[in-house]
DNA sequence: TGTTTTATGGATGTACAAAGTTTACAATAC
DNA sequence: GTATTGTAAACTTTGTACATCCATAAAACA
């Protein structure tokens, strides 16, 4: 039930680019400045090009863009571009969903948890957290 | 970010018990009846006695009950006797806690979740589940 | 007393996935 | 054609959830 470190990685860099949108950012600068392993960056980053949230480019002066506002990039998308579509239990067994136990009480529970996980990820966006890191909050 | 098989262990022989609340299960009767590893299941009872869940009692005609009405026990108190305290990220470092960055816009949207998630948590009992359960849904 | 039933506690094993690394390759600017 | 950057896949490492095994302790009961 915790965020994976790949996850925030791939927050991070975001909200990286986030701060000056419309600017490329290549995966070496990026790396550095966030302290993520490059080559581990590099599948992250792909993985953000493949879901449609970066635009990449090869070659010298190469990089990656954000695709829209960050206003309009919300968390929801990004953490199903990490993590695939967002469950909080398997339901599943050996040979099929739920074949061991008649009827179910817990499923109400963690649909619950799920709607709300979505609801709140959903609302937020890349630019709420951009803002957030500006005002400068320390902790 | 996925409910472990061991929470739901522990939530499904909760549920079990707290369909005749004061009666006394036997490890070996709960591990049939739920088709779960005796031995791990040990393991699992023995964190919510711990926490004071349940009561155990050694020996013949011994087992475990109940220590509170189901309808008072809450998801986050089995959750909690789990998993430990919640929490959605690590935010840790090596060095402690976020060394890395000067401030972190992440905190509030996983601070939402987080207290989101414990609010629901804090209002789903056991005796919910159980009652859940008896309505009799398949799925 | 001793035998059986049950929980307790620790040590150990295993399988899988997350995290990280390495290397080779392809595109493109100059 | 050379330097720079992203792409791709294979591979290694590491951590840990899940599970198993075994030895011990408590208590009921004959």
């Amino acid at each position: 039930m915790q965020v994976s470190r790949t996850l925030d990685y791939a927050v991070r860099c975001l909200i990286h680019m986030g701060g000056q949108p419309g600017f490329k950012f290549s995966m070496k600068r990026i790396s550095e400045a966030q302290h993520i392993p490059q080559n581990y960056l590099a599948k992250v980053m792909r993985r953000l090009v493949n879901r449609g949230i970066l635009r990449s480019k090869v070659g010298p002066e190469g990089g990656y863009m954000l695709r829209k506002s960050p206003h309009e990039l919300s968390l929801r998308e990004v953490y199903e571009a990490i993590e695939g579509e967002i469950r909080i239990v398997d339901c599943m067994d050996d040979d099929g969903p739920c074949a061991l136990y008649e009827n179910c009480g817990q499923l109400p529970l963690w649909d619950m948890l799920k709607v709300s996980m979505i609801r709140i990820l959903e609302d937020t966006t890349i630019g709420d957290m951009v803002e957030e890191t500006r005002s400068g909050k320390r902790h």
